[in-house]
DNA sequence: GACGGCATCATCCGATCGGATGATCCACGT
DNA sequence: ACGTGGATCATCCGATCGGATGATGCCGTC
């Protein structure tokens, strides 16, 4: 143990939690905070810059979304592991965010001792999932649960939620009536429902519309 | 100043958080943090037990959610002063918080000067609201929002948003489908909407759904 | 005992929706 | 150059919905 310290970036967009973090892994020799980052920006820019082992991001933030930031480290090529952490396990990015790069993915109420172990584990490349998060998973890739929407369809069912009948959809958003029932017969295939209602109800569920 | 030291419970099932807030308030000899919970019951035991000036409490958390606490904390009429500090702004329990007694309302991502002065302002029972809460809370209060659903009418909206038509929903219930257009006709006019779409929308917005 | 709220039922009808089908155009990647 | 996928449009038709209107029975309250 203890050959060289594992280096560590936060994101988060809370003082709160970073201050939180940060203490936490500064009490250990084991770790060592080289940075903060408050937004997706800075995480990127910080880790080119600093070359953690592992970053720990919070996916919810202001200014550029984790799960862009994850992306972008990606693409860069960049050696380090991100562990995103979170605070529910509803987040409808808990897919994306693996699927952009992330090595793990934990809940925020993780007792201390998991953080560290899921740390660790992710500085050697080791996949780490809290258990709601990686059953969660599993229902996913149960249930195809997955096609995304594409921008159109989104805005059609965002209209839908509200109220709108198709033939003012058309009117809206300039484009025929029979345009926006080619959508939504789209829509409701990729979502698995049958009408409208049911539709609005998955989009919620699913952090589409909220 | 510091005549006396403004004494705090902390609440919150993120051990990260709890560290973070300890570590906060700690550095500064204006407070004094009595102890922490990581839950409403626990918060309610250790507020009667310790006596603080003011708790900081998260609203979600397992085993109890905070309006309950508060709800008890406020039947108990202990003399502490709750200051909610919740993750995000689109928390459907915030209107419950404050009619439960929460004295204040902050976003966790409120820089740490903003935090201090709300908790100041909280231990004097002023109350205070983030930006964006106190921007909430006005448009809910224009939009009369309120008017209740009946438990038959909560049972077929339930149905609605699973895809359910009114026939199905007339033999699940064994009622007549005629039955199911009078309460849907009655929904639609307490939740404002014209359309089924609409209606569940609504109902995930404010938390009756989901 | 009268009254209001809730749940129940019925009928009629126009408006809207959803399904099926087939077609054109454009952008993008191979 | 070709294929794929998104966005666009059209037409037809049966199924479903939403509105209007009126009625009955139950229950708790004043």
């Amino acid at each position: 143990m203890a050959e060289r310290a594992i280096t560590l970036l936060i994101v988060d967009d809370h003082p709160v939690v970073r201050d939180g973090l940060r203490g936490m892994f500064a009490a250990h020799p084991e770790f060592e905070v080289l940075g903060e980052a408050a937004d997706g920006q800075q995480a990127v820019e910080l880790s080119a810059l600093l070359d953690p082992d592992v970053v720990l991001m919070d996916l919810r933030m202001p200014g550029g979304g984790g799960v862009d930031a994850i992306a972008e480290l990606t693409r860069r090529g960049l050696r380090c592991k991100v562990l995103v952490l979170t605070t529910y396990d509803t987040d409808s990015d808990t897919l994306p965010a693996i699927e952009a790069g992330a090595t793990g993915y934990l809940l925020k109420d993780a007792p201390r001792d998991d953080l560290f172990t899921a740390v660790r584990a992710a500085a050697e490349g080791k996949t780490v999932l809290s258990p709601a998060i990686a059953s969660r998973l599993v229902s996913r890739v149960r249930a195809p649960g997955g096609e995304p929407l594409s921008s159109r369809e989104r805005e059609v069912l965002g209209l839908v939620a509200k109220g709108t009948s198709n033939r003012e959809i058309a009117v809206v958003l300039f484009i025929s009536e029979a345009t926006v029932k080619t959508h939504l017969t789209h829509l409701y295939a990729k979502l698995g429902v049958k009408d409208r209602a049911a539709a609005v109800a998955v989009a919620y569920e699913r952090g589409i519309l909220g």
